[in-house]
DNA sequence: AATAATTTTGGGAGCGCTCCCAGAAAGGGC
DNA sequence: GCCCTTTCTGGGAGCGCTCCCAAAATTATT
């Protein structure tokens, strides 16, 4: 049975409150006393309990990563532990602990009630002080009800409220950058698979390319336009309904719709970037892996999830402030492959 | 503010205990004081406070996964989101709440301090039940440190310890497997880029490739064989190594680093599978996206992380027992386009 | 040296829940 | 209707901590 507060009082001979003063730092202890209780704090292994602690102070130093049931297939995706990896770095640096919600992908139904549940018990339970909302559509009911509950909160990505701090990448300039690279290629008919129309950063993305084409003054062709979900899959399918079109180019809005849609246009016999150039987004680990190297956007992905934490613990720590936390990072293009030399 | 148990208590004009009940569902309150009370807990939106009820009943319904500091730079590969997939359903699944703890790649010196923090802030004050470790080396001392404190874990792998609960995948077989494949396509030459022979995963398809050698009667040419870490990187120094010593074959301990190997036979001149046959092991998506497809030992990774909460779960909610868990799960070869066909 | 200001210390109350125990109500058997 | 069980209900104590307030000790001021 591991010591409390009064048991290590009592050893060092002082009362339970000068304990808890030198544990948490405070100034007024005289030195030699606190000597005396590190002393015996050290030889005891005394640790404050995490939940006596929260429930005197209304604070857990737990923060919550929630990945909305949506995106859940997503999840082998290696954007996402890249995103966790800087969350989870940041966290350890301000001295907080990390919650994940992941959403089970059973039947649709069944996943709402256990999602509203979690939300329940997660949030309105207090076991965390704040969340971290990744990727969700901009419908979802999360939104609105961390909002109304009060819940402090940091969107990766963006939701049009004035309320709703994000951090997000700059999404439109990335896609425009891409497409305005095919376009200087010579380029003329350059089709893009999206990534879902109800997420922002399939938006945004989506208005990339419209402004790239715009500024060279070339109609959109809705026909070049295909939606996907951001899965290898989606892609693919995707690529099969933009086929017929017979595009030279192709802005994915993720590299791994841009690999199935290599897969496909490879089944077609169609050479890439020979007969098809290709970018994608993203810029993870595979894009440099597969055949041929993606030509892609570099986000700063690890960083989006590092700012995420560090606004989200100034949200907590300054609780008067009424600051509004909007921060956009930027984006890059990486150019390989797939895109074809400039000898075009 | 949200409501306490004895403001829903007034509200239900009843005492605080039974709204205790009501809320666990002890049998004992009469249907219509139930109903009443239920009434009331729906209107307030009355949610317990975790960190009281963890104060009084001294359990906190969350299990923490650890991923010790060594294996942090793996965190890209696909094999851990598909780990946690399994581990996050599984929570949910039985109520639990899953608390995630990386550790920082930066300086070794401060990751270790960090590491330590962590563990005495998280374990020792109780903010977990228990927890799952997932990968660790052999050595790594939060071992020997869980098992001192008691604190109930098990383990994604293996630890020598009687008292160490486990869930593993059979890698030994499944290295075997892999390997007898290619002895069975007429290779001579087989090599083999292992996994970090400090952890048990590494040694255990090591082991599976001798075992396969030795049961043909084919002595080991310790030149054929090089430590990898199991990341492309580590794969493809492994795999310059190797070259010179001419292999027909290389099975490699993980698909990132059969990856790795493939694009380092390619720039030495090699075609795979015509020249060279690899096999990886994982089977992770990427493994049916590079070209050529590979050839790989599935394993069942959400599975294994479904599994062992499920363990960690009957530990805890079955406290006296001192069973020992010890489970190993199947894995299958699926054969694809690196290893050749049965043409040779 | 006496008083005022400041620093240091201890104890009480309370955070919101569970759990135990005793008393009230309800049911059974004659 | 009476006594004995069984079921239901309420209140007290306590989980381990923080935080406030007042008392004690120390230092500064005149």
């Amino acid at each position: 049975m591991p010591p409390t507060l009064e048991e290590v009082a009592k050893l060092a001979g002082v009362s339970r409150s000068t304990v808890s003063r030198v544990v948490n730092q405070h100034p007024n202890v005289r030195p030699e006393v606190r000597e005396r209780v590190w002393e015996v704090i050290r030889k005891t292994g005394y640790q404050p309990h995490a939940a006596a602690r929260s429930l005197a102070t209304r604070r857990t130093r737990v923060i919550g990563l929630i990945i909305p049931q949506a995106v859940t297939t997503l999840f082998t995706d290696p954007y996402f532990p890249i995103l966790i990896r800087g969350i989870a770095d940041a966290c350890n640096a301000h001295n907080y602990h990390l919650m994940l919600s992941l959403f089970s992908r059973r039947r649709v139904q069944e996943s709402r009630a256990r999602q509203d549940l979690l939300y329940q018990q997660v949030l309105r339970g207090r076991y965390l002080d704040g969340v971290v909302v990744s990727s969700a559509p901009l419908d979802d009911p999360i939104f609105p009800r961390l909002l109304e509950d009060g819940v402090p909160f940091i969107i990766v990505g963006r939701y049009p409220h004035e309320r709703a701090n994000y951090v997000d990448v700059d999404n439109v300039a990335g896609a425009r950058m891409a497409v305005e690279h095919l376009l200087r290629l010579g380029h003329e008919r350059v089709a893009t698979i999206t990534g879902p129309l109800n997420m922002c950063s399939g938006q945004d993305r989506l208005e990339g390319y419209r402004q790239a084409l715009a500024a060279r003054g070339i109609p959109v062709d809705e026909d070049l336009i295909a939606e996907g979900d951001f899965t290898e899959q989606g892609g693919q399918a995707a690529m099969r309904r933009l086929l017929p079109h017979r595009p030279t180019a192709v802005f994915a809005a993720s590299d791994m719709m841009a690999a199935g849609a290599i897969k496909v246009l490879r089944e077609a016999g169609l050479r890439v970037p020979e007969d098809v150039a290709v970018v994608g987004f993203d810029d993870i680990p595979l894009a440099s892996m597969v055949e041929p190297p993606l030509t892609t956007v570099r986000q700063p992905i690890e960083q989006t999830g590092g700012m995420a934490v560090e606004l989200l613990v100034s949200l907590l720590e300054n609780p008067g402030e009424e600051t509004v936390h909007w921060v956009v990072l930027p984006t890059e293009l990486v150019i390989r492959a797939s895109c074809g030399g400039r000898s075009r």
